[in-house]
DNA sequence: GGTGCTATTCGGATCGTTCCGGCATAGAGT
DNA sequence: ACTCTATGCCGGAACGATCCGAATAGCACC
């Protein structure tokens, strides 16, 4: 048990006072230049770091940040890369993660963070305005209903919706369907409306069959027939759910045609298990690492005053094209 | 911006002073008992919480734990689940946590942490041993090989292999075979042990394919087909790899044979996924939530020296028993 | 009544950091 | 020469809790 090195061990060694050396170190600009560099040089080269809990006491920070995943956990693996990329960039500042449960929120437990990250709310998810009224910045991840507050990242998916559809046409289909989310989620309710808005404006019929958040294969693959059976002349099919344009595939398999040949096939969430079936499935890569990161840099730049509390930051995501919409 | 209730407010409130307040909502046993009641009720009734920054600081603890997510996520909704029990446990003890991912460990970046949680370790993974060096103590789910010093929290998978052997035996099979998971984590080596035990005791040859973690439905399917050629009397299958039950069912369906009537399936690791499917698959439920819980539990006991520092818990886990291996 | 003991309470001191005001020193302005 | 300001540095004080040793009181016992 070695005792730690302090600020004051860093100032000896620099010959100036405890006071001279944090302010150095936080580049207050009450030290010349030369100091500054002793003071550096000294913390370095002791290896020191400063004591976490003395700086939270002191400043009244808590020098961690909350993230909120949903209730339902869809899109399972797409969430835990979120809260991987979040981790990354959190390390790199610095920064404690905490994740912050719905249950955690009952008895009004209040998390130890300066601020916390919003993943995807759901509409009437009570937590997250729970989670407002904890007084901490918020940064959500696509917009939330009661969140006028907020720091929000946000991608286009509208133009991802468009871009497959306007690709499953350059590829030969006639009639593309969605097989959809429902619109309890801001990314739903956005993928529903690009699809119908296209629709109009190329003068198509939509077609859409919902299923909730989290149905098991089973349901998924009724809804597929279903929507299969609504038109003869489908032949695309966008994925919204995780998971569901395997099943799609399958689907498809079973009444005879061949997917990607006879019925093209995208999905809007791109995942591992998409590139390696057979066909190959396009997708659109929703970016989740750099979403995380994102999160992260703009609830960090909140906190220190350097970006506005509302601010919009763009996320961009990708069509990884695939043969699913190529043959 | 109300200001926090600190300790000397609720010692006001309760007519004692701050240090009598403080023994008595530690419980020191010097204060008499109206007194600490006194003091609990002003306590209770300002909603007072104490100053984990404070608290860090004058007892040199982090007041957090660390829970180490293995490299390949094989599993992850049951590595999730596990984070969530011990975040409810976590949270009921008043004490934070923070993932810790093997990137978060390079740079000799050291997590501000009282112990680290090693969820089910790789055999080679060095980000087991880099957390050992963090002079910490660690508790382990399931015994990891470098860790001597580590508490463990520890299910009988043997037990679980050997009932769902026995079982399939009482309901009328005479041959099963293994779809493995390799022998890198403790979990895959044990079950392979227990099912080669399993067959020496009952005179059965060993019938065994292994894949690696997180393969793909392509090549666990091949490796199914290949278990289910090596002998043409196997009628039950013990599936390891998560999903791969499933892709198992898909070949024996595909070969004209009747999943559950023809071939029983089990799987050792239980998942949402299998109670809806048809038929429903027998699995072992291995508990993720209070697998977490308890390694919370344990860890905060030894650091409270409660508990002594390689002390083992057992994890009860339980077949969950389906159509899969009654018909 | 004096002494010793136990039970209970309390007042500094302390953890490591940042912040506020003060104090030199030096240079510029009058 | 004297004041004024800017610059650079420093010494307390404070953040909110815990811990150690001391103080007080009550009580029993000789």
């Amino acid at each position: 048990m070695k005792k730690a090195i302090t600020i004051v061990d860093v100032a000896r060694l620099a010959g100036v006072s405890r006071t001279t050396a944090s302010d150095a170190l936080n580049n207050n600009g009450r030290v010349s230049e030369p100091t500054r560099m002793m003071v550096e040089r000294a913390a370095s080269a002791l290896g020191y770091r400063p004591n976490a809990a003395a700086q939270s006491l002191r400043t009244a920070t808590k020098g961690a940040i909350g993230i909120h995943l949903p209730e339902v956990m869809t899109r399972i693996d797409y969430y835990l890369q979120i809260v991987y990329g979040a981790l990354e960039e959190a390390a790199r500042q610095q920064i404690n993660v905490t994740l912050i449960t719905s249950q955690r929120l009952f008895g009004g437990h209040r998390p130890p963070v300066d601020g916390v990250i919003l993943l995807d709310p759901l509409a009437h998810d009570t937590s997250a305005t729970q989670l407002m009224d904890l007084d901490v910045p918020v940064v959500t991840l696509e917009p939330a209903d009661g969140a006028d507050q907020a720091g929000v990242v946000s991608a286009d998916h509208e133009a991802g919706v468009r871009e497959l559809l306007d690709h499953f046409v350059a590829q030969g289909a006639s009639t593309p369907a969605l097989l959809a989310s429902p619109r309890s989620t801001n990314w739903g309710t956005r993928v529903q409306t690009a699809y119908r808005q296209w629709c109009r404006e190329h003068g198509k019929r939509p077609f859409v069959t919902e299923r909730t958040f989290g149905s098991d294969s089973a349901t998924l693959a009724e809804a597929a027939r279903e929507l299969l059976s609504l038109d003869e002349s489908i032949d695309a099919v966008l994925c919204g759910p995780d998971g569901s344009a395997l099943v799609v595939m399958d689907v498809i398999q079973d009444s005879g045609r061949s997917p990607g040949a006879d019925v093209q096939i995208a999905a809007l969430v791109d995942n591992p298990a998409l590139a390696y079936v057979d066909p190959p499935v396009t997708a659109i890569d929703l970016a989740p690492r750099p979403a995380g990161a994102h999160c992260v840099e703009l609830l960090l730049g909140i906190l220190r005053g350097e970006r506005a509390p509302d601010e919009v930051v763009p996320l961009e995501i990708e069509v990884q094209y695939r043969a699913s919409t190529r043959d």
